[in-house]
This record gives C-alpha cells, sequence and structure tokens, in this order.
DNA sequence: CAAAGCTGTTAGATTATCTCACTTACGTTT
DNA sequence: AAACGTAAGTGAGATAATCTAACAGCTTTG
C-alpha cells in the first residue's frame, strides 16, 4: 500500500560497480562527476558509494553531452536549467496519475 | 523513451548487504530462502549475487509470513497459487496504462 | 605557454561477500 | 526418550569490491 508508490527510482541503492557495467563508464569518471557536483550518490556507514536508478540515467546523459565536447562545468548549469520545466510537468503527471489509480482501484482492485 | 518505461522494479542490481538493511532480515536468512526456492537473485561474474526491488518486496511478504509461523515449503506454494491473478490483471493495468500515456504525451509534452 | 579539464593506472588498505561446516533451538515423528 | 527436519546463528578462510591518494598523459582553454 505504502510500498506500491515507493520511488524506486531515486533509491540509492547501488554500488559503483553495477552502475559502471550499466553506463558503460569507468569508475574513474563516476566519480570524477560527483567531484564536478554532477551527481549525489550518498554513502553507507563505512563509506562504500550507492547510486539510484536516476544517477545511472543521469550518467547517460552527462556521458552523451560528455561526447559532444560540453564540459562537466557546463553541463552542470545546463541541468539546473531544466529543473523547474520538470517540476510543474510531473506535478501535473502526479496529479493525473492519481486519478488513475483511483479509477483503477474502484473498479478492478477486488482481490482480499 | 525506452528508458522511461524500463522495469526497474525487476533490475538485479542489489546486493546482499542493502537487501539486509531494507529488508531487516540477515544474511544467513535471504540466501536461505533462496536455498529454498522463494527468490531467485542473479549472480555477477565472480559470483555476487544481485537483487531486485520486487526481490526485496518479496521478501518482506515472507518475513511477514513467518512470523505467523508459516514455513518456506507452504510459502513457497502459496507464492506459485498468487500468479496468474496477477498476469490477468497487470496485463489490463498496463493497457490502461498505455491510454494514460497516449493521452497525456498528445497533450502536454512539447519540449523538445 | 601555462593552467585547467579529463581520464588511466597503480598501490595499499579496508569492506563486502562467498562457501562450508558446526551448532543451537524447536517442533514433529518414530 | 531418541531421532529427525526446519530455521537460523556463528566462525573461519578465501575472494571480490570499493576506497583514497598520487602520479602521468593528453587535450582544451585562457
Amino acid at each position: 500500500m505504502s510500498f506500491e508508490n515507493t520511488p524506486y527510482k531515486d533509491k540509492k541503492v547501488i554500488s559503483i560497480g553495477i552502475v559502471s557495467e550499466l553506463t558503460g563508464l569507468s569508475f574513474r569518471q563516476i566519480r570524477y562527476y560527483e567531484e564536478r557536483k554532477l551527481i549525489f550518490p550518498e554513502r553507507t556507514e563505512k563509506g562504500t558509494r550507492k547510486y539510484s536508478f536516476s544517477d545511472i540515467e543521469k550518467l547517460v546523459e552527462i556521458a552523451n553531452k560528455r561526447e559532444d565536447g560540453v564540459q562537466t562545468h557546463e553541463i552542470r548549469t545546463e541541468m539546473k536549467k531544466g529543473k523547474e520545466k520538470q517540476s510543474e510537468k510531473s506535478l501535473l503527471k502526479e496529479m493525473l496519475r492519481g486519478q488513475f489509480n483511483a479509477h483503477f482501484k474502484s473498479n478492478h482492485d477486488r482481490t482480499s
């Protein structure tokens, strides 16, 4: 019930090896982009970095822009720009999805 | 575009330490439930187990049933039962969500 | 040209995970 | 009571994964 809506996408649970594998980036690059404030992994007690799927998507974006010769500094400011645009959009989306779920629930979810 | 629909929930990317933390189960228990065929983590090249969010949800379920004294063997058969019921439901859900996304896209997604 | 940006690589240390075996605690069966 | 199966803790030893820090090389920018 509260688990259903958990934003898996943003949960920091993935270690750097998997991130490297999924993005094709080296450990060095991944850590460097953190140093340049492009991504913000969390840490476990002992210091191991933990990333989310969102971070991975971001890294893919970063990799693409880097291929186009864009510097991390510019990428950083570019990413800051694209934030407000999303917040309205995603809010609207949330609301619509809320309606959607309500509709679905009242009509079809008769299991327990 | 194809990333948006990626089923993060089923991607096997989480190591056992995090799983233990999120579920409150010990390493021993997590591995034992695998031995009893309740969950099916993947492995990396070198043999490290990797779990998905689905696995974690399943483990929470398992933990609850265990607290009620249900044995792993029974849990296993119970879980097999609850599979067909879901497949119709989720199929329907997919279809509805498809309509939903189409609707949203044509009306609001004018960014690029 | 000098400085800054980006990445590879190496080294040594620490943390995380793996398997296997032994043990404990309970409840059930013989 | 003795034997048994289930579920889980614990310990040992080995291997895998990650961390920081430093040096090096190459390219781009000022």
